[in-house]
DNA sequence: ATGTTGGCTAGAAGCCGACAA
DNA sequence: TTGTCGGCTTCTAGCCAACAT
């Protein structure tokens, strides 16, 4: 119904998104992590997977899919966006296909620079005794020029939302010192939207000079809902069965993701996820660059050390990719991020004391074609290197030092085996012989 | 978290579900119908089950559970009652546990008559520019007396809703002609609840006096939860997949049970069940009664005639039970209401010129014990009185005769597959001899 | 018996520059 | 440059009885 309607602006809904989330292409090969699926669901319904879950022999850790269609949604209330992504399980995938899927760029590039700016809302702009305070620098950058000879200067501003809805603001300056509000129609605005301090709106003008208004609400919103339709238990099993079912069926089947509410992205582009698996050298103790949102929705690189390599759920989903990295982080500063990443959420810094190729085994693994179907498993080996007191180097350590010992000493990563998904060719695919 | 806490008062939980819900008793045993549970899921998504979905080749279209724990729920934002219910499969019921079963009641029998008045809200109740009308009855039958000697006649009333937050209006006698109103403090308690015209609001006392009050959204509300968080498909799959988890483990699952967007319930108490399916003459052509809930939320009797007797998806549930009768209404304005219903949702009316013993199978299959499992079968014989000239009876027949003929033709219910669900011994557990 | 409306009024919403930070 | 506040104005929320059904 109304809720179902599709959102027609995808520049403004990665605005809302944020600027990390990148969107694969119709069309183009991804691969997808029921784990990470999970993670949203428990995200959302603020409970862990605690059930005994079935177990679903056929459902590897990643299930490599074609997305045959995407469509951007935000919810009527909140508007809160989310996408809904239909994939279809892939169980070849020819060399034309990869090349095509390679040539395909990492998302949907909207690099046409937008111009657009954000702000965390104060108090004052969303009490009712008053309007909202434009930052100077958003008023030139966005806003039609104010006609600076009349007395006051004034303007009115149209802006369309996620849903197409018009909002009218009356834009003045004035003051003193001067400076730009928006007053009449604000604080209906603010109500509709029932925002608070803390939550975030973001003007940004199209190609048409057409202005566009989005929010973003603070990350505590989430907390209730409790959907009250289905038990977490449910949803986690119906995610899981969901998924099992298309890939032991072959058939399409759908997902919602909801990049404000997920931990991480859990459909990556089949490039991007072969790349940085195959393709990238990873060794304890390496230290690497990540990107990650700020506070006011810009991104920073932050520098992390990897502490360690294993599953993160051995017992449910042994041998997967996801967040098999323990990480620390330089700055003492971040209590808050995350302890386990994924190899495609970084990016590796040239160490010249560490030489190590987690890839090596695949490069010694020529051996003839195996046999086809899902969840095949070679056992192989990774060099880890004996860290030498280097824990002074990977920042405090504040367990860093411990997670390396342990791994040493329950062999992690030491015998790893490691399971080939889908089919055999994807191997010879992600393996030049130049490389 | 805040939406997670229970709601502590029972009655007014009922009165908010509705005056025809009632809920099993924890300890006592209930028959589980998936198909009703995806039909919640069908209502509260507005989509159809229309994917292809995975075989269960072990989950029954009911599954006989103990109800192991029940807690009454009302959702933080729009105060929708919902009900949580843990259900432990059982697979063998003992004659003692039976009988225990059978002494326990129906449900949670609060039928010690509650004081309390229910009204649906007029423009006027809603608009800003007014307070409530309070119907002369409701005023002297839930609240405090007024004294009338003061002029004017007023007092403060202080309700608690679900959520156990206190509410403070102003209830005044006044205008020409006189009338009771609920003015101060009642704009607040609409905005805040977000109510609209023909929303339902209820009053009603405890047993200490005190006042309670509830809201009941109009039907129409329910548009706009497409969930965001999980595909349809993915709710559809949960469901099933958490109960055949459950069924083939033996171990317990939860579930949700939502009275106002429920079609029907799908959680009966095993007796009901029971009395219903073993116990009860139905036929073709029968005539019944089956109590509604009315517009103003009380309850009326509607009379019907069976029509047909079939499964209502024959694909996924063959030989099911939920709404396996097509019923025609005596009322012509009856246009909304259900063509299909399930057999202990009505009441037969004795009807002299049909005879007929569905149970008479029963009667008959007293062979020696089938080896213990799930899903086995018996087939069987029920007895299908020719309806001779019937039609003419059975209300308008506006597709009864038709669908009377297609029965026969298809021999639906002449030669029917009955499936015994659990274990046999509760055959013999619904067979006492004496009948 | 009770839904809707016009009149009246008190208080909140909302516009303004002053004044910090 | 921009967040908050006191002062002032405007408008709506909200109380009332009249009137209608």
């Amino acid at each position: 119904m109304e809720g179902d309607k599709k959102v027609q602006n995808t520049t403004l809904w990665l605005e809302c998104a944020g600027p990390l989330v990148t969107l694969p292409v119709v069309g183009s090969y991804v691969a997808y992590f029921p784990q990470g699926h999970s993670e949203q669901v428990a995200a959302s319904t603020q409970k862990e997977a605690d059930m005994q879950f079935p177990s679903y022999p056929n459902l590897p850790p990643q299930l490599i899919c074609q997305l045959y269609n995407i469509t951007l949604h935000a919810d009527q209330e909140t508007d809160e966006v989310y996408a809904q992504m239909t994939l279809q399980p892939v169980t070849g995938v020819s060399c034309q296909e990869k090349d095509q899927s390679l040539m395909s760029n990492l998302g949907i590039q909207t690099k046409e620079p937008t111009i657009s700016f954000s702000k965390i809302l104060t108090a004052s702009d969303t009490s009712t005794h008053g309007g909202f305070s434009i930052p100077r620098r958003a008023a030139d950058k966005v806003f039609p020029p104010l006609d600076y000879t009349k007395q006051p200067p004034a303007q009115e501003i149209v802006a369309r939302d996620l849903h197409n809805n018009e909002w009218h603001f009356r834009h003045i300056f004035r003051g003193q010192p001067r400076r730009h509000l928006l007053t009449t129609g604000w604080s209906i605005f603010v109500s509709s939207k029932r925002l608070q301090a803390g939550d975030t709106v973001l003007f940004m003008r199209d190609q048409n000079g057409h202005l566009l208004l989005g929010i973003r609400c603070a990350k505590r919103q989430q907390t209730a809902i409790p959907s009250s339709l289905l038990s977490s238990d449910s949803m986690f099993i119906g995610v899981l069965a969901a998924a099992a079912h298309a890939a032991a069926t072959n058939s399409r089947f759908t997902i919602f993701y909801n990049p404000r509410a997920s931990p991480s992205e859990f459909v990556i582009p089949l490039v991007k996820y072969n790349k940085a698996v195959f393709h990238t050298q990873i060794s304890v103790g390496m230290r690497f660059r990540m990107e990650l949102e700020t506070e006011d929705s810009s991104t920073r690189r932050y520098i992390g050390t990897i502490t360690g390599i294993g599953d993160l759920d051995p017992i449910r989903w042994p041998n997967s990719y996801w967040r098999s990295l323990k990480v620390g982080w330089d700055e003492s500063t971040a209590g808050q991020r995350q302890r386990r990443v994924s190899l495609w959420e970084i990016e590796p810094l040239s160490s010249p004391f560490i030489v190590c190729h987690s890839s090596s085994l695949l490069l010694r693994s020529k051996r003839p074609r195996l046999p086809q179907g899902l969840g095949q498993t070679l056992s192989s080996e990774e060099v880890l290197e004996s860290p030498m007191k280097q824990s002074s180097l990977w920042g405090r350590g504040e367990e860093g030092t411990t997670d390396i010992q342990n791994l040493n000493l329950q062999g992690l990563g030491l015998e790893r085996s490691m399971q080939i998904h889908q089919r055999s060719d994807l191997m010879a695919l992600t393996l030049p012989s130049d490389y």
